[in-house]
RNA sequence: GGGCGAUUAGCUCAGUGGGAGAGCGCUUCCUUGACACGGAAGAGGUCACAAGUUCAAUCCUUGUAUCGCCCACCA
């Protein structure tokens, strides 16, 4: 019930306001339509920050992006090809763009519907997205700038193929993982002039050029230079000496295939051999003038294995553990090193701005444990593969010319007639890096562009710090001579399951969230995700964790109804001669305020929450509200509604960027307005800390507490009333609070025939109050003594560790004057309740 | 192979150089006029192990063990 739909419906940002700009870069939505769990958290972070900032009077602008629709563009054109059958690159080039606005028709709007469930308010028809005219625009702009400033250029490179999506890969998208492999000793060469290589990738022997051996190595050092017979080719190739083989692992001898291995290429170059490809781009062996021609990669692995085995060349075979890569994205399929002609962009320059940036303190990276891995990505970076032989996407702006002739054309240029436009296109981060300033209009000097550059405030995961991050610095720092694409980089970690362990859909531990908004309600599970977000780490959470939102959902919805019901205001001003119980909340509200607030500022969602949570739970609705109660009755009415409706007012604010629905509704009941989105985030609320009421109230907590559990160990019934005289109260200060801790823990006024059967001692920092009590009839002496045994046990260890302290001369000479007051002080409480309860104990009936 | 982080209650995790915390779970009692999605009272931990620094270590240092993550062109 509480959290029914609200919508609030407010934006505000407006590039001609004067307020102050909040912009946030909003991560794409994933390409399956639905909302994962990730976005939602995600969502749900940056929408906590929007609707403080909003609060705070900014003007705040989301930059939502649906550049990954390219990707999604992938499964549509692939139907329509399907009908079609032909000339895959030029049809998924064709309908690129169209498609990319008929997916966002499709499937951005049930994704956006999905967000907007989460709770942003913001008017959709005023978001900025790329991958439109302007976007090509953009791309256009930058790789021509790029061009002719020499930071991108084409090379002949070993780059990461996947066979499967015949495309290069870039460095980040291939991920390495150990396999169980077998290591192969082959013998080439003959007779004398014969050396063992060992291999875990058989296949590419047909296109060895040479054996490598360690130039220090004395059994191999007589056939260097020598020609000897590469098996099954027949050909002959060089021994070469180089200190890259080590002479320890296998036969200490390195077979070089340089077109399909990075280490090979490497001593190809230094030895000037020839590169032959002896695979084609789908993986197959083809141009090593073989049988094996035709052949798939691993078919060959082990014709060729057979085919030397059969010339009984094949020394040793072992199993060898090591890693392979594969690619990230597609079907985890190895990756193969191949030798192709492929666009570059130089990252040298880019990437030191990108990290000087950071270093000079121009970008925050938060948390800060984080930057070391930031360091150590930009400052080691290889340059970036941007060309894709995909046949979607950005197109690769270069034109050949007959002669040979290579242009590259900016947004408006056309290129000379007869040339023809490199087949190649653009690596998807490569428009996503400029997501920062596109989406605001650039290359364009615009408005938006002037009000809302640099943005705020990235939020994302820790995962796409390099494919995403480190792009949109690099482009940004470019591309805006020099200025940050965002203030502050905040990152968080992943959403697991409720063990800690990855949510993967193979193990089927994944949630739905539109699953949880259904069950639970949005705001719980907005609350929840927030309560796990701590900076940088990564998020258990499970059914468990949302429940118990909900249930603080419910419990704040049935305080606010009783403080309602009471007649609670925020408009009634607040008392001039407060209760101690007043006081001591609204001193506690100005502090958990400025708590939050601190928190929310640090990006510390899982805090903030937090303080929230105990604020309301253990502070409001435990104590203040029980006693409240009894103030509502007598002269202090008025002033509790006050004091009621300013906390209530005052927590539903906080409250709101956490869960706007439910305290969208509390704030419109409470006060009348129209909504909270744009109610002023509160500040210097509440009282001061009064620390005469603070102590009266936390020494009323101690008594009632002890009562209670006196009560309970008698099992004297909850709701029995239980006649009692209260000695010393006057003395220790709560004389006030009479009426409050009988109603607390059902005491009555003591009657003309009171005759107290037990009593209950304790000790408060005004004096130690007696509690007698009628309990009519015998108590439980074994329940009593055993709840003082416990109680003076735990004098016991508290006085013997004062005493120990105490005892160490060193201590009391070295340690802070304050610490050894403290102590001391605990050794004098902690004597008085050992004589108090051995004295109670004695005086116990046997 | 390199780097980083972690090890605290049954589970998942906060936290601090000076009296061990939360949520969920567990035990007992209670449907009393905000709330059973609740209330009250409890049980439960040598803060991974070892050494060191310190008057004092769960916290700082070093080492060990186990786990996790990231990076890496070891055939």
């Amino acid at each position: 019930m509480y959290d029914r739909w609200v919508e609030a419906g407010y934006f505000t940002a407006d590039n001609t306001s004067d307020a102050p700009p909040f912009c946030i870069v909003i991560p794409p939505p994933n390409v399956t339509g639905s909302l994962h769990i990730g976005h939602a958290f995600e969502h749900t972070l940056i929408d906590i920050l929007v609707r403080r900032r909003r609060m705070q009077g900014y003007d705040t602008l989301w930059l939502p992006g649906m550049d990954h629709a390219s990707i999604a563009v992938h499964a549509l054109v692939e139907r329509a090809l399907e009908a079609e059958g032909t000339n895959r690159r030029e049809l998924g080039r064709a309908a690129f763009i169209d498609r990319t606005w008929e997916w966002k028709a499709e499937h951005g709007g049930a994704i956006l519907a999905q967000m907007r469930r989460l709770g942003d308010s913001v008017d959709w028809s005023r978001e900025r997205f790329t991958m439109d005219e302007g976007s090509n625009r953009a791309v256009l702009t930058m790789f021509k700038r790029l061009y002719d400033d020499g930071l991108i250029y084409r090379a002949e490179r070993m780059v990461n193929w996947s066979p499967e999506m015949r495309s290069v890969l870039s460095d980040v998208e291939v991920e390495h993982k150990d396999v169980d492999g077998e290591l192969v000793s082959i013998r080439y060469g003959d007779g004398d002039d014969s050396i063992v290589v060992a291999t875990t990738r058989v296949e590419t022997m047909l296109g060895d050029t040479a054996v490598a051996v360690h130039p220090d190595v004395e059994r191999c050092r007589h056939l260097i230079g020598k020609q000897i017979t590469l098996p099954l080719v027949g050909r002959m190739i060089p021994v070469v000496a180089d200190e890259h083989v080590d002479p320890t692992f296998g036969s200490g001898a390195l077979k070089i295939t340089p077109a399909h291995d990075p280490n090979d290429f490497e001593i190809g170059r230094r030895h000037h051999l020839p590169m032959p490809t002896i695979m084609d781009e789908t993986g197959h062996i083809a141009g090593s003038g073989t049988e094996f021609d035709g052949l798939d990669r691993f078919a060959a692995r082990t014709a060729v294995k057979e085919a030397l085995r059969a010339q009984g060349r094949i020394v040793a075979e072992k199993p060898h553990r090591h890693s392979v890569g594969h690619a990230q994205r597609g079907k985890f399929e190895p990756i193969e090193p191949r030798l192709s002609l492929q666009w570059f962009v130089k990252v040298g320059p880019l990437a030191k701005a990108a990290g000087d940036a950071v270093r000079s303190g121009d970008v925050v990276v938060h948390p800060k444990e984080l930057e070391p891995r930031w360091f150590a990505w930009v400052d080691n970076m290889h340059d970036w593969c941007i060309s894709r032989q995909l046949w979607w996407g950005h197109r690769i702006p270069v034109w050949y010319g007959p002669g040979g002739e290579v242009v590259c054309c900016g947004p408006d240029e056309e290129p000379p007639a007869g040339y023809v436009q490199d087949e190649d296109v653009l690596d998807t981060w490569f428009s996503s890096g400029l997501w920062p300033f596109s989406t605001l209009g650039w290359p364009e000097h615009t408005r938006d562009l002037a009000k809302f550059y640099p943005t705020s405030v990235l939020v994302t995961g820790y995962d796409i710090l390099f494919f995403w991050v480190a792009r949109m610095m690099m482009f940004g720092l470019y591309a805006m001579d020099g200025v940050r694409p965002f203030d502050t980089i905040a990152l968080h970690g992943m959403v697991r399951d409720q063990f800690g362990k990855k949510m993967s859909k193979t193990v089927g531990n994944t949630v739905d969230p539109n699953e949880w908004m259904d069950v639970y309600g949005t705001d719980a599970t907005r609350f929840a995700l927030a309560r796990v977000a701590n900076p940088g780490v990564d998020a258990p959470i499970g059914d468990d964790n949302v429940a118990a939102a909900r249930n603080f959902g419910t419990k704040l919805w049935n305080a606010a109804r009783f403080a309602l019901a009471n007649g609670a205001s925020p408009a009634l001003p607040l008392p001039s001669t407060p209760t101690d119980a007043d006081a001591w909340i609204l001193g506690r509200l100005r502090e958990v305020t400025a708590q939050v607030d601190a928190l929310l500022e640090d990006f510390q969602f899982a805090k903030a929450t937090e303080a929230l949570y105990h604020f309301t739970w253990d502070e409001l609705c435990d104590w203040y509200l029980e006693l409240a109660k009894p103030q509502l009755a007598g002269p202090a009415a008025e002033g509790t509604r006050a004091v009621l409706g300013h906390v209530f007012d005052v927590l539903v604010r906080l409250l709101h960027p956490i869960s706007p629905f439910l305290t969208e509704a509390l704030y419109q009941a409470l006060t009348g307005a129209e909504t909270v989105v744009i109610a002023p985030w509160p500040t210097g609320v509440g009282r001061p800390v009064d620390d005469g009421a603070a102590r009266r109230i936390a020494d009323l907590q101690t008594l009632v507490t002890d009562v209670r559990r006196f009560r309970t160990e008698q099992r004297v019934p909850d709701k029995r009333r239980v006649a009692a005289r209260l000695v010393g109260l006057d003395e220790a200060g709560l004389g006030a609070h009479r009426g409050a801790i009988g109603a607390l823990v059902r005491l009555d006024e003591p009657g003309a025939e009171f005759t107290p059967t037990a009593a209950v001692e304790v000790a408060l920092s005004g004096g130690t109050v007696v509690v007698e009590l009628d309990t009519s009839g015998a108590i439980d002496v074994a329940a009593e003594r055993a709840r003082l045994g416990r109680d003076l046990a735990a004098a016991q260890k508290e006085l013997d560790q004062a005493a120990k302290k105490l005892g160490n001369p060193s201590f009391v000479a070295k340690a802070p004057t304050h610490v050894v007051e403290d102590i001391r002080g605990r050794q004098a409480k902690a004597t008085a309740d050992l004589e108090r309860i051995t004295a109670r104990l004695a005086a116990l009936p046997t």
